[in-house]
DNA sequence: GTCAGTGCAAAAACTTTGCATTTCG
DNA sequence: CGAAATGCAAAGTTTTTGCACTGAC
């Protein structure tokens, strides 16, 4: 888990390096990933951007670029829950797998160690270099059964 | 593991049981899904289709009919990543969970006892009666880092 | 001042839908 | 025959690109 501030910063130091520049649009759009309590389409945070500013004039382009930019440099994860399309996630937050109900649509969050060091030692073995993961459980809770 | 005869006859029996019918066009799909080496895309099932007999005129509507058709039924799932868009796997195979690479694409797919174990330990826990799971490993495979 | 980044609009890529026609049961 | 499914083309969606302009360094 990572403050928010650390996140920008680690943004502004990326750019740095890398002899780019920093632009508020792609601070915004980190910013509404890291306080999004859901995944987001890109759609999704264009129009959250909108929401919180009325006035704001960016573009949907923009929108998909400070996306990918920040997907690219590691601070953004994008998955799939579904049938809904590609949905991002900041990198700055706990980590966390889902137990989903397909009955209620109810979520409850895990976590596994036991997993995570499986997940660890099975990438090494593929010589993978693993940057995220998505591990999803579907079944029926309690509650629906 | 379930043979091809086994997956053709079971989409027969759903068919039947929905009161639908029965096409080529489906068990074309799933044929292809089946011995398909890699997972595909809808435009991929139907370039298949199309370089398997050059006299089909299949639609590429009725492919992503058939798709979503056969995924409702489970008999294939997706899995959506990266750039390339969403892309089948039929489930009549053995169950393996997924390593993808976010640069080129490619998927190796592996199996862990230990986290399948882990996995019904935390349903349990949480009350859940399972009926599926999908887990991805997102990282950079060793021909891209 | 330079050049990466932006906004806009247009294009491309991807997916779904309407409808006449065909096919299964 | 009647309903479901198909093929085609057209319409929607989603995402990317070209280009002139803006703004960070």
């Amino acid at each position: 888990m990572i403050s928010t501030e650390e996140a920008i910063e680690e943004l502004k130091k990326i750019v740095k390096q890398k002899g780019l520049k920093y632009t508020e649009q792609r601070e915004i759009v980190l910013n509404i990933l890291i306080h999004a309590e859901d995944h987001l389409t890109a759609e999704e945070v264009y129009n959250e951007i909108k929401s919180q500013d009325n006035n704001s004039n960016i573009g949907i382009a923009t929108v998909y670029r400070a996306l990918s930019f920040l997907e690219e440099v590691d601070l953004i994860t994008s998955i799939n829950f579904g049938t809904d399309g590609k949905k991002y996630e900041s990198n700055a937050k706990s980590h966390h797998d889902h137990l989903i109900c397909t009955e209620c649509g109810k979520i409850i969050e895990f976590l596994d160690d036991e997993i995570e060091k499986r997940q660890e030692r099975i990438a090494k073995k593929n010589k993978f270099k693993i940057t995220s993961h998505s591990m999803q459980l579907y079944g029926v809770c309690s509650d629906c059964q």
